[in-house]
DNA sequence: GATGAATGAGTTTTCATTCAT
DNA sequence: TATGAATGAAAACTCATTCAT
């Protein structure tokens, strides 16, 4: 399939691979101009068709790419081991932070997917990228410890809750940080003002004696 | 500016305005064709620019069409001497129903301006709806009673807290909505649901006399 | 279908017939240029693509014409009430060079179909072009008189030969033609060479008294 | 010209002829690809390019090997001491059943050439081949013995005819047999039927004592 | 000598915008 | 005012040819 382009070094596959990330993360599929592309990559026009035949298997590729950095990420930074909601959060919080720091423009592409027309991509991203969400979440989120919640409470609530609020944190954030410079003083603070919200849950949602 | 437009009658605006928005929600800026808005509005290649100078003039002023509306509405539809947090968000909830019901596409419109590409629409686009957002945000969620809650927990992160776990859940419904037939019971039991979150809060939240 | 292109005057539709024939005609599908063919026609890029959808659909239409621009000519050129062999031959003749009069490269546009490949064309040239071809031939060769051919000989072969020999006369004049200034005294003398061997055929092969 | 290509070992030669002779057949020379030439004949890109400078030049070379083999093999197949033109055509089309049966895309190839265009092959191949058509026709037909015809007609255009006549007959059933299994029944019976044709022509232009 | 990755000019097609009527 | 035919710049993709190894 991509034999030509796994055969280069793996300078080249990444100088290729981030400004395809970089241009199909500004603009949708359509958009995307593959001028854009080889003059990031600094290739020829020619060679990135050599690589790959047309742009839509180009695109293909840098989404199984995506998918499989993802989810190969994710078993390294989070641990399935530990079972408190609140300490796999902030696990989850570290892991996106590594992914923005390797491939800034990974997790803009990851949320244009939503916005992608199925027909000119030409294979159902949609359905891929939402079984492949359901896969993770149901990865992450289904051995969770319940007997730390307080018992007048509906846990599987109470969780969605934790969770959707931690994502609504982290998007504000995050976004920002496509704009700003990223320095460890900056990702210090983000993360105390994140503990600051797991204090809360704990408060709120676990048990007393938690 | 679109001084020409405002001369129509108004069915031919309306006209002119429910195409816009259709086909800029269907696609983005770039890939909405003006041959799509004008076959929709029944009006001719010619008279568009002639109402409006350029495709992005005509974006700037369906944006402004919808912002002017949203804005509108929610000053209707929400009672801002309505102080608690809970019930406001309760009727944020049909807020964005009563969108959704009166124009299908308004929703889709909004929620793709995140991925628009300030380059091609001509004027930054991003920090415009960011402006937008919070100024709404500030009147929804400034004026809350805060006295209702724990004294033993950050009020703001809990107001936070809550906002986001509301918005994850009309997220994940509203886009479903655009797919699925909605009935009114389909409605009834999205609400009920919502409460079920709403006492939830309350238990987690507010003080125990409440 | 063509409705643009047909709405235009005719002088432009010529135009650009004539056009579409002279480079479909120079080289083959895949090598004849829609840029050669605007510039000949003196009209810009889009308005090809206005008019025609596509190259596929407006080769389709020049082949569709010259069929039916060639199908009408004959039953206006050859009379099929004259049963002699030898005299439609001589009016297949003038038919033949009436069109190279009219549309000089509509013959070679011809001769170039067998040496298309349908793939490309997108529908199958080859075997509509050989059903065309059958059923000219079928009219044109169907009622011939055979009473005045000789008792001693196969008549069918005899008509098959005069038939070829009369096509190979043609053929080489023909290509000529293409070539050289074609001036009334060579039009002449080219039929009176014709008659000179639809005596040969009369002597050779029709009974003596004829 | 081509001594780096003349210095190979016959059996490389052979599979670059042979491989170039059918892409050239296949397609005309601007879509033959020099690609699949060079997968035919399993050597590699740089190497085509290095044997022969560029796509003209082959293609020169491949006309030329043609028109050698072509003229090379009228001589040693046809008797040019038997005068009798109805028995040298005979020879003729044991003489096309050959080259067939030998190379079966060189007559394709040879079909193809008029549809050439020569802008694009950079010389004259339409004069060139017309040239050589000639030659080899004088040398099939300048010494045909003229006293078996009939008395009353005029020779030459009897001779032209008959060997338009032969070449129709072999031009249809050549086209034929590139797309039908060709065994040997069929070739006999090919023959058989041709007899008949010259048997017609003897009936027809011949004296009564022949 | 031989390789095959890399080049870039050239091709078809799209679509916002203009302008004669 | 309104029309819609006409424009041409831009985009994806191809392929003969080159050149470092």
């Amino acid at each position: 399939m991509y034999t030509k382009f796994l055969q280069l070094n793996v300078e080249k596959q990444n100088r290729i691979i981030n400004a395809s990330l970089k241009v199909f993360s500004e603009s949708n599929y359509k958009d995307a101009s593959t001028d854009d592309i080889v003059k990031e990559a600094d290739i020829s026009k020619g060679a990135l068709f050599y690589y790959f035949k047309n742009k839509k298997i180009l695109y293909e590729f840098i989404f199984d790419y995506v998918v499989k950095y993802l989810t190969n990420e994710v078993l390294n930074t989070v641990d399935l081991n530990e079972l408190d909601l609140l300490i796999r959060l902030k696990q989850i919080l570290l892991y996106k932070l590594s992914i923005l720091n390797k491939y800034p423009d990974m997790i803009q592409f990851v949320l244009r997917i939503n916005h992608e027309n199925s027909d000119e991509i030409g294979f159902d991203i949609l359905s891929k990228s939402k079984e492949i969400n359901e896969k993770v979440y149901g990865i992450l989120f289904n051995n969770i410890d319940t007997s730390k919640f307080r018992d007048d409470i509906n846990i599987e609530l109470a969780i969605n809750s934790i969770i959707w609020s931690s994502e609504g944190y982290s998007n504000i954030h995050l976004k920002e940080m496509k704009y700003k410079k990223i320095d460890n003083s900056y990702i210090i603070s983000l993360i105390d003002q994140f503990n600051r919200y797991l204090d809360l849950f704990k408060t709120c949602f676990y048990k007393g004696e938690n």
